[in-house]
RNA sequence: GGGCGGUUAGCUCAGUUGGUUAGAGCGUCUGAUUUACAUUCAGAAGGUCGGGGGUUCGAGUCCUCCACCGCCCACCA
């Protein structure tokens, strides 16, 4: 067998083929009008990516679709790139530089961007080599990184744009700040951890009463006894709780639930900020939980999140009383007494104040959740900050519409409402980063007109001392917005301009990945051709963060959706449930998997893994499975390469074989395993493409599974070595059946397993020296022809005959092994006895298989032809019954079983009897189902009959 | 608190529109090697389909309640 050794061993063929596949330039897609496209855009790694399962299932499912796809004659587009990533690169970059002992500080914006950018060249493939090693088939010509010049002209593009349409503006919002970093932190990058701390009840003295005239008066009121505002009609005060005393600085408002009875009356009056006596509204919002603390609580605007969304809906003040390092303010709302103190100390100042002036309540030991920065474990400080944000809701109206309409279809379908939900409620998109790597946004400022405003000075280096307002949605005549920076400002003249400092979120640039790596905003012709894409393969965690962006940008821009069909796939785990994370130490690589079973193996086990839109369990042995059976296609194709090896094969692809040249594969001539085979073929080639087509991956490998390891190899390969061992004819019919099953096979599988389908194909072709190479075949099973069922061989008769045979031969060996027949004696003669005239000349012309497969001798009789033997075994397979005259075999276990096989079948019938005997099923029950009970009461009936005379025949001895 | 998914053999999972004796792979046990493949082959054992109730002639499948496991979103004053 030339070129084969008896083990498949991925080393050897995989890189080689992947390169030739390259060279080939069988990746390429250029826009082509005579023929359809079909496009996938790739869920762009990060740049910092190293593969992980994630990564390889994610892009083992896109390999798939496009390669069948292409394949399928499509003009398959599948466009790979990278992310930029701002804070993970950032991170990298910075790691790197704090181990030369500096900080970006200290090389300054553009020198630190420098440096992310030298990163990048230098690390940044990392991912797209490991994504080869995974076989993508990407086109790696067309490969974009979200900040190269046209993704990030892009960018610039429809900031602008929205913009002008008044869909982007500035506002305060909340940020997680780190006081010692001094740099705002996303919520990733503030942990929550749990944390011992302590809640604070604090007593606001309500206005309009005795207590309420001034600290001091409090002390007058026994609050130690009770609790005021639960029993007294008229209390003297409203008592809040807070783990950050400190924060009480900035209240604004005291806030209960609009249902609250125990406050109701108090709504609409006033409280007064113990210590400070700023004079707090009390409001009604629904966001406040009745049944937590007191069920009143204050409301600091500037300094907590809910507390933000409560000032906006109640236009509440919004005081700020920290500086960017964590000390309390220097301006008028904070008390002379705290300002500059540390927020800690002032904690502290203010219990025992509050404590000597008698409005402190209770101290509770609490463990709660609280930020800290990933990187000093500093607690964070949510702060007010200005920030740019996108108006969601006019985005989200055409994408809601699509999705509802079937324009865009998920699968799982389960995610659509998911998705409406989210889309519904969405909320507006801050998309500024206090960082330095990413698009800069196209914003400026003149120092001149904003001079003492606060206005252009933002990002890192703000200093908040004032209180601002929020003013969300209000156009900034100072903000200058314009793809270049201007000359000259626009109002006043003057040429001092400055950029804003933040960059956009990553995710700005990825939402437009679907139209920016096609050209956008240029009018190129790929645009008009590949867009919108087909199918986007993603995983649930990032619907909302990108699917749903990418969909309401594709509107925007576009007109269209960017793609037609969202496929979520589940999220890998372990073989405990838990996701796979570094930290947990569960990581299973797919570069190890791919080193020690190959990438066949790795992509199979995936995909078999993968029910539709369920998680992934994963565990090693798993990859097992996928060697195996790569292994086991060698072998069958090295078993088949043995039997053409005399150049006599003929049979090629359809593609090229005219269907009047070759020896037609329908002929009354066939064997019924030959029929049966061509039929099995046709029903897995119409199983895998209407799999594939729906997405439904495992189910596509299983049935190629299925059909290769047990129809062709267990049964068919087997029947083969007899009809091969047969007459002249009778080995060129099979040997050229072989290889057009093989063959074909190999094709339907190419998608889930590229490698070894690639190296088999070329091999079944050079098998025969280069004789079955056709001067104008494809050189690659990755651009032949996606194999097409033929229905003229589905063979309903050959399918039944042979499931028959089937059973036969497996009654057979069942017997022999119950009874330990050594493997090396035949059973001496089995008599199949049938009723049935055309099985009954199936089985006596198939008797030679029969021996070879059961190792027995056989023969074929009618009932009337048969009497019962005293030593003989019976089976009955459907409608053949099987004897086993057993000679030295015969002992009592074979008594045993008969007599088991006779109460089964009695109870059986009993069932089917009552059923039959229900006028209930007979009357509601349609025909079709009443009818096959029938009959199979009569056969039940017959069989039985049939081996209680046996066992009367034996036990009479 | 809101939403979603899951529960079928020792393990990991299939199970189409309800149809009558519930399947596979792995693992276990028994047997097989002058063999395409021991990364193999043949055979066996193993399940009251999480629990209760309901609809139906008929439920693993549909409805309802419950339990447990997991995930997502919000909140954690």
């Amino acid at each position: 067998m030339p070129g084969l050794s008896p083990q498949y061993n991925p080393k050897d063929v995989e890189e080689r083929l992947y390169r030739q596949w390259e060279t080939a330039g069988y990746f390429h897609a250029d826009a082509d009008s005579s023929r359809a496209p079909y496009t996938i855009v790739i869920p762009p790694p990060n740049v910092t990516g190293i593969l992980h399962m994630g990564h390889a299932l994610n892009n083992t499912i896109q390999d798939i679709l496009i390669r069948c796809k292409r394949m399928q004659g499509f003009n398959a587009l599948w466009i790979p790139g990278t992310d930029h990533a701002g804070i993970a690169t950032q991170n990298v970059v910075e790691k790197m530089l704090a181990s030369e002992g500096k900080r970006r500080q200290d090389l300054g914006r553009e020198a630190f961007v420098q440096r992310v950018w030298q990163w990048k060249e230098q690390y940044g493939n990392t991912i797209i080599y490991q994504l080869k090693r995974l076989g993508s088939s990407c086109d790696w010509r067309r490969s974009r990184f979200t900040m190269d010049e046209g993704l990030s002209d892009a960018v610039t593009e429809i900031f602008i744009e929205l913009y002008n349409q008044g869909l982007i503006y500035r506002g305060s919002y909340i940020i997680n700040w780190c006081p010692r970093c001094q740099t705002a932190l996303s919520d990733e990058e503030a942990p929550r951890q749990e944390t011992q701390g302590k809640l604070y009840s604090i007593k606001y003295p309500l206005m309009g009463h005795e207590g309420a005239r001034g600290k001091g008066q409090g002390a007058r009121v026994d609050w130690k006894s009770r609790a005021p505002c639960l029993l007294s009609p008229v209390p003297a005060f409203i008592e809040v709780a807070t783990t950050r005393p400190e924060t009480m600085l900035g209240d604004t408002a005291i806030a209960v639930h609009p249902k609250d009875k125990r406050y109701k009356a108090l709504v609409g009056r006033f409280a007064l900020l113990p210590l400070v006596n700023r004079k707090l509204p009390i409001i009604a919002d629904e966001r406040i939980d009745r049944s937590f603390g007191t069920g009143a609580v204050k409301v600091t605007p500037a300094h907590d999140p809910l507390d933000f969304q409560l000032g906006m809906k109640h236009d509440l003040k919004f005081i700020d009383v920290m500086t960017d390092d964590g000390h309390m303010a220097g301006h008028d709302e904070v008390p002379a007494a705290y300002r500059g103190l540390d927020r800690f100390e002032c904690r502290s100042k203010l219990v025992v104040d509050l404590e000597r002036e008698r409005f402190l309540g209770k101290i509770e030991e609490y463990t709660h959740n609280v930020g800290h920065c990933y990187r000093c474990q500093t607690v964070i400080e949510p702060r007010l900050s200005p920030q740019w944000f996108v108006k969601m809701k006019p985005l989200a109206e055409p994408a809601i519409r699509a999705v509802k309409e079937g324009k865009i279809r998920f699968s799982p379908k389960r995610w659509t409402k998911v998705y409406l939900n989210w889309m519904e409620n969405i909320q507006d998109w801050c998309i500024s980063r206090q960082i330095w790597w990413g698009h800069r946004l196209p914003v400026w400022y003149c120092k001149n007109c904003t001079q003492g405003q606060g206005v252009g000075d933002e990002g890192q280096g703000k200093s908040t001392s004032h209180a601002p307002r929020p003013a969300p949605r209000s156009p900034d005549s100072r903000v200058i917005v314009t793809r270049q920076k201007p000359e000259r400002c626009p109002s006043c003249g003057g040429s001092q301009l400055v950029q804003d400092e933040d960059v956009l979120d990553t995710w700005f640039s990825s939402w437009l990945w679907p139209f920016s790596t096609l050209g956008w905003p240029k009018k190129a012709p790929d645009l008009g051709y590949f867009y919108p894409t087909n199918t986007l393969v993603t995983a649930q965690e990032i619907i909302f963060f990108w699917v749903a962006r990418m969909i309401m940008a594709g509107y925007f821009c576009m007109g269209k959706p960017p793609f037609t069909r969202v496929y979520i796939h589940g999220t890998v785990r372990d073989i405990t449930g838990k996701k796979m994370s570094k930290s947990l130490g569960n990581i299973i690589d797919p570069l190890e998997i791919i080193d020690k079973y190959g990438t066949d193996a790795l992509r199979y086990t995936l995909v078999t893994a993968t029910a539709i839109g369920q998680d992934i369990f994963l565990s090693e042995e798993r990859f097992v499975a996928g060697r195996n059976f790569a292994n086991k296609l060698w072998n069958a194709t090295r078993f088949v390469l043995a039997q053409v090896t005399d150049g006599q094969c003929s049979v090629v692809s359809e593609k090229e074989r005219p269907s009047t040249s070759h020896r037609s594969l329908v002929t009354d001539r066939r064997s019924v395993p030959d029929r049966w085979i061509l039929s099995r073929l046709q029903r897995t080639i119409q199983r895998v493409t209407a799999s594939l087509d729906e997405c439904l991956f495992n189910d596509a490998a299983n049935a190629l599974y299925d059909f290769l390891w047990h129809d062709v190899c267990d049964w068919y390969l087997e029947i083969a070595k007899v009809q091969l061992a047969q007459t002249a004819d009778s080995r060129q019919q099979t040997a050229d059946l072989l290889v057009y099953v093989l063959e074909a096979s190999l094709r339907l599988l190419h998608p889930i397993m590229p490698f070894v389908t690639e190296e088999l194909w070329q091999h079944l072709w050079d098998g025969g020296q280069g004789r079955n190479v056709p001067a104008h075949s494809p050189h690659s099973i990755m651009v032949a022809e996606w194999p097409k069922v033929n229905r003229k061989l589905i063979d309903e008769e050959a399918e039944a005959l042979f499931e028959q045979f089937k059973a036969v031969v497996g009654a057979i060996r069942n017997t022999r092994a119950e009874l330990n027949v050594p493997n090396d004696r035949k059973t001496p003669v089995v008599l199949l006895i049938s009723k049935n005239p055309s099985i009954r000349c199936f089985l006596d012309k198939h008797k030679a298989l029969l021996q070879t497969l059961a190792v027995s001798t056989a023969a074929v009789l009618k009932p009337e032809e048969f009497k019962i033997q005293k030593d003989a075994i019976v089976a009955i397979v459907s409608n053949v019954e099987v004897v086993i005259p057993l000679g030295g075999f015969m002992d009592d276990k074979a008594r045993q079983r008969l007599q088991q096989r006779v109460e089964e079948l009695t109870k059986h019938l009993a069932q089917t009897d009552a059923r039959l005997q229900d006028p209930q099923f007979t009357d509601k029950a349609p025909a079709d189902i009443v009818e096959q009970n029938k009959q199979r009461r009569q056969e039940l009936q017959e069989t039985l009959t049939r081996f209680s005379n046996y066992l009367a025949a034996l036990q009479s001895t």
